[in-house]
DNA sequence: GGCCCACTAGACTAACCAGTCTAATCAGAC
DNA sequence: GTCTGATTAGACTGGTTAGTCTAGTGGGCC
């Protein structure tokens, strides 16, 4: 049943796998002799498929953008609804896969300007507009202090990462996910952005 | 006046500051020619001093720590001594030397694990120390909420440069360091550590 | 059966790099 | 003036790499 073009598409999706392992585990510098043995393909058939190694890191890049793109709906009350969005944030960017995605692209970014541009438009950018238009509903709704909403979705997307991410990128990722954090970085931003009370 | 000695301070000082440049401006891979050529010296008395390319980038590491220490005084209330910190740890952490530390011990980390360990109890660990000693005096004296110091010295520091830094390692520094930008941080953590003013 | 085309293994080029070695130079020390 | 030791330019080794090329294999497709 196994058709010419599907066999085709297989090699390739193959190869964008393995690449997308190495480039993570090895960074940019692993050879494309070992991106090919990892696809168990033969160099020159990575060849037929991508240009340069240059063109395959950026179909990697390209691909591992949406795996660290965070989404959040709107029902249940305002802490719920941040607890869940700051659980599934810390999870997708503390995993080894995140901090390895952010090591590489930040060691190779001045190599590739462009490709780094779109992943942080598309990536931490978008993820803090999602978060900034749910923030000024609840802002609108009087449940949150009104404020700026970019900047108070800054200040909680930073607040759960930041010294987290350095340990990671640093190999002393023991821990790195404490279950009881989550609550307690958005207890505090709640609080610093609790609704002014004393309104007639 | 130079005697023997002071020349080969001298070589000795020119070499690491020509290291230091090389790794901060092209990364590690940066070859060895380049940096004896930048320090106009020929590569073998860069094998004078240093045993190894590994040595020598450790060497620069360890002179590149004190560069991201940051200590805070506690003359002033609160808030002028917490906008002073800020002030100096955005300016030093966001600064173009800053960036490019942090992007090249992020990349080399899995390969120097004791390095980039050394790297982060001497640096933000330490820096997050004296913060958090402050904090838990001004706690004491009723000024702030009591809580965790640890939890919000990490709180304050990730607030102040999470999001710009990474602006800066992905190549859109224009104005990363916004002057209204810190009060408006500290002011926000100001709000969520505030004491409870309902003491009896 | 014969054609097409992806795939394969491996040789090959041209470049780069860490580190060693050598022979020569040169400036203080005495 | 001679000695000492740092410095120098450059050759050299052994290794790695991206990318090209070639000759051959093998499975779908007609």
């Amino acid at each position: 049943m196994s058709t010419v073009v599907d066999m085709l598409q297989d090699t390739r999706q193959r190869l964008l796998e393995a690449a997308c392992e190495a480039f993570r585990e090895e960074g940019y510098q692993v050879s494309i002799d070992r991106i090919a043995a990892r696809a168990q393909v033969a160099r020159q058939t990575l060849y037929n498929h991508f240009p340069s190694k240059d063109a395959l890191f950026a179909e990697v890049v390209r691909h591992a953008i949406q795996s660290v793109l965070v989404t959040l709906d709107g029902d249940g009350d305002v802490r719920a609804t941040l607890l869940a969005f700051s659980e599934a944030y810390r999870a997708k960017l503390l995993s080894s896969e995140g901090i390895a995605i952010f090591r590489t692209l930040t060691a190779e970014a001045p190599r590739f300007p462009a490709l780094a541009k779109q992943f942080f438009r598309q990536g931490p950018l978008t993820t803090r507009k999602r978060l900034a238009e749910y923030l000024v509903r609840a802002m609108e709704e009087g449940r949150l202090k009104r404020d700026d909403p970019d900047f108070a979705a800054e200040m909680l997307t930073a607040m759960l990462v930041d010294f987290d991410r350095l340990r990671g990128l640093m190999n002393l990722q023991t821990d790195l996910l404490m279950s009881t954090k989550t609550a307690q970085v958005v207890d505090c931003f709640l609080r610093a952005f609790a609704p002014e009370k004393d309104m007639p």
